[in-house]
DNA sequence: TATTATTTATTTATTGATAAATAAATGATG
DNA sequence: CATCATTTATTTATCAATAAATAAATAATA
């Protein structure tokens, strides 16, 4: 027996890993609810629906992912590659909350949806905030970039086509 | 009554924007039946099963994706502009085309994944060979970030957050 | 402190809906 | 009438969600 909000947390842990591999439709509530050591009927004592459980746990994602790049420091010129190595970390450490939420876009449950627009809409106005206050030039079109690569890295990663970030020298 | 292969091509055509629209999972065989103007069992008549049905499709948007950025001409410091625009073009001439071939890697069904990272594998190396046969600098940074700001693109449709690509002056 | 009442955590069993896929029947046409 | 096109009818499987029941923990009270 644990305490109700203990528990809670136990399910969004665990269920990241679940959307990030089986994506929303192939993640049965039945198989978060394995990965989280408790029934499938039990899930819905904390989340009204599958949606619901799916954007409790997009929060959190969204929420890592902000914190990261919080983090990082450094001078205007050297910004943008920073918050690139952030991202290829990012996908080591934490890899199933970088897939789950840069695929998020493509599920087209209205609720989630919107859900998912407001974090992307959010992450963008962060950005171009950081990147300005580093007296970027272009913070914009930075932030526009940033993501851009955050994408590519996901795509990279999900169809195991390293190719597709190589460069010439050294890149990204 | 309608010959095979009409009827077959009439399918792959309709079906692209219930997959596009829907995604892959929400996209019934009932709804791309219907879109075609035929039942829901018949489409099991030219397709094995749903999978090879959205491969065929796949097959069939990829080929228009490549078709058209065959045809840009430009010269190889305008090149990356001219590959920039033609996504934008396609975005509004065949929208259905792109959302589709763009999200296509969300889904987690082995067959598709392994059709889909196929194409995405054999587009890289084209725009490569575009880009060098041009004598741009960095034919495969060029080749990848082509392929980011065709990812970003999309993602700024679906969500409808046309700020993702609003940048500064004028911008791609 | 022993006993009872009440709440909180959790499971088992079940339902209803949806959707892919198969099989059998019907219709058209050369 | 034989062949190809197409539909209707049906099956099977999966899954989210509900309901009812059990078990464990906590609180109240005698």
């Amino acid at each position: 027996m644990v305490v109700r909000e203990d528990r809670k947390e136990q399910i969004l842990d665990k269920a990241v890993a679940v959307f990030a591999e089986k994506g929303y439709y192939k993640a049965t509530t039945a198989l978060v609810a394995k990965a989280a050591g408790v029934t499938q009927p039990y899930v819905f004592h904390f989340f009204k629906n599958k949606e619901e459980l799916f954007n409790a746990v997009i929060d959190r994602a969204v929420g890592r992912l902000y914190d990261t790049f919080m983090q990082v420091e450094a001078p205007a010129d050297q910004l943008a590659e920073s918050m690139g190595k952030a991202f290829k970390q990012i996908l080591q450490t934490n890899r199933d909350v970088m897939i789950m939420v840069m695929q998020a876009h493509a599920i087209s449950e209205p609720a989630i949806r919107m859900h998912v627009r407001e974090k992307f809409r959010l992450m963008n106005e962060v950005f171009i905030a950081k990147f300005e206050a580093a007296g970027m030039p272009n913070p914009r079109a930075a932030a526009g970039h940033f993501l851009s690569i955050g994408l590519l890295i996901t795509l990279s990663d999900v169809l195991e086509l390293p190719e597709l970030l190589q460069c010439e020298k050294g890149c990204i």
